[in-house]
DNA sequence: ATGGTTTTTGCATACGTATGCAAAAACCAT
DNA sequence: ATGGTTTTTGCATACGTATGCAAAAACCAT
């Protein structure tokens, strides 16, 4: 008898429901001797139960290996305490270090993370109508946009959707959490000039990108201002190719080569960098100089130096996350500020 | 009356259910004149419904925003379509192109990603207990290691767990997808021999890594298979400043420098190729071969131009994936091949 | 038109949990 | 011990969907 493994097994299986699935509720209701609503009391924070029940169910759920299931739970409770992120720039590592963040932040408070991504710079209207059919509590949109008709639905279920990053022209039809792209360009532009540059360039991200947009014009605000001739404008489409590109192009002609690039992302900034060294011999922050945006770690390693305005990404995960948790007292679009950071390119 | 904002706004939620939330099968139901079931089974692929029905359910769940509501799915159909992926290296590009190239596989085949986050070096344990009660359909672990007991319940459950990049020491606690470490230490040992080197070095990742391991072994036997006696061996700890101090002990003295590193990932070989320059005046592939793992798209920036032994991460991510969907035909740990990447620092 | 076959439909119920409500139990002051 | 108050418990039901089953409808060959 006691050789015969088959009846072992399909004891210990019984023990839980039939289909060798992950015990219920019920399952430990039974052992415990108690009813199911015990077993909900006894995982629920603050609920009407006793002491000694609660600590029977735990021993009993302990043993069996329970754990509440979180989809009936969303069922009943109408909130499924997960929030849904759309991403877009995987090489990026401004938004993978905010990912990161988010994924840290958000499981502290209890929140979990459906992770879905948009193609570079393609709306994310068909991954957040998706993740409207998985009941998320709020929807996070990493640098793609969404098209207003989409935003008033998810405003119609009260499901709130933050840009990271980005802003819309609609009023109202989201959260947007950004750096302080007006000033830091301003800042750029003012180091160019007192450092006596005078043919000064911009490459741009691409063109559905308010965070290019908003760099430009202040940037080309603050050289007008100081009386300057419009600058030369490459797109790089924040990508390392598109800047590749953008930078051969800049420097193709050896007569009027600019002396300054104001580049709208330090990960294009980089590969700029790269290429005027290596493909034109040229010194970053003598012959011509550089800065990005960001402030990314990758900024400051040796091979690079990179002279940047700094999105500090902690602050602006925080404040994303404040507008989820409706602590954000009434505001709707918040602008973090950050810093010039001189290194060797500028 | 026409003035009345309030009472038109009650009556466009009140086409909803009563909470503004989304609209249910129920209310598509009440308003396309058919029973709730209907509605279900025009939204399943392949259920007994005429084309006449699903076309009027169609139109008049497009006319209410409704989409079906996955949690509840879920809970009838046993199983949530939702696949759980532990993640610990954000600072590392292969692992971020994984997880992009996993989210982005999964969700062809209409699965979504639950993300976690775990300590660098720690064990999965705890994420993975959380997400059995998100009752997902299978667990990535993205070079993190989990417990044998919790390998066993997620098997008692009939979760699959795959391990990326890793390995386990117990037999078929998990699947695993790993690269080909030995045949790559291997082949790093080959070249740098014949390149004449032989005061070589090892930079290992962290204690907990059979990556580190098997890549280390492989390369310290291949080394004593050629007569060499025992490199000297640091540990970067898969970190950043953890491979610029490794890389500074090993230059600190002017005597004994080592004419060759190998070091266990590409990230920690860009670190210690930065050290070596900047702060000991080094050319890497002169002074000092180089080499690394992964081949990371960063390894081939001009930069750095790291010699390295790939691992191809689509074909690791697809491997995985096909454990997920039951076709590796029983195989239970995979091994993809790379090859030897030639760049100019070894 | 008939009777048989196939398709479509709705009813009833299940999935696993949370919770309002009333009943039961425990507590407590006298 | 008593009656009142508070705490704890279980019952019943809801959340929103999927699906087996039987009934109804549609189709089809003669």
């Amino acid at each position: 008898m006691l050789l015969s493994g088959s009846h072992v097994t399909k004891d210990t299986r019984m023990i839980h429901s039939r289909r060798s699935s992950l015990p219920t509720a019920h399952d430990v209701a039974r052992l415990a001797g108690v009813s199911q609503s015990a077993v909900s009391r006894a995982f629920t924070e603050g609920a009407s139960i006793s002491a000694k029940t609660r600590a029977r169910v735990a021993a009993v759920a302990d043993q069996l290996g329970y754990r509440p299931n979180i989809l009936a739970r969303s069922l009943t409770k109408q909130s499924s305490n997960v929030i849904g992120v759309v991403f877009g720039h995987f090489d990026n590592p401004f938004f993978t270090l905010a990912l990161d963040c988010f994924v840290d932040v958000l499981s502290h408070r209890g929140l979990r993370t459906l992770l879905f991504t948009a193609g570079t710079n393609a709306s994310a209207d068909a991954q957040v109508a998706e993740l409207l059919s998985y009941r998320v509590s709020a929807v996070i949109l990493m640098a793609v946009n969404l098209s207003s008709t989409l935003a008033a639905e998810c405003a119609r279920s009260n499901i709130p959707v933050v840009m990271f990053n980005r802003t819309t022209g609609e009023e109202h039809a989201a959260f947007t959490v950004t750096g302080d792209n007006a000033a830091g360009a301003a800042a750029i532009a003012s180091r160019f000039l007192a450092t006596g540059r005078r043919r000064i360039a911009f490459m741009a991200g691409y063109d559905d990108s308010s965070t290019s947009h908003q760099r430009e014009a202040a940037f080309f605000a603050a050289l007008a201002c100081a009386g300057m001739a419009e600058p030369r404008r490459v797109a790089g489409n924040y990508t390392r190719i598109g800047a590749i590109e953008a930078t051969r192009g800049l420097f193709a002609s050896a007569t009027e080569r600019p002396d300054a690039l104001f580049c709208a992302n330090d990960f294009m900034a980089i590969a700029a960098i790269e290429t005027m060294r290596t493909e034109f011999g040229l010194v970053p922050g003598r012959h011509c100089a550089v800065a990005g945006f960001d402030d990314i770690p990758m900024a400051a390693w040796p091979s690079f130096l990179l002279t940047t305005y700094s999105q500090p990404v902690d602050l602006m995960v925080a404040r994303a996350v404040a507008f989820i948790d409706g602590e954000a007292g009434g505001a709707r679009d918040v602008m973090v500020q950050g810093e010039l950071i001189l290194r060797s390119t500028a």
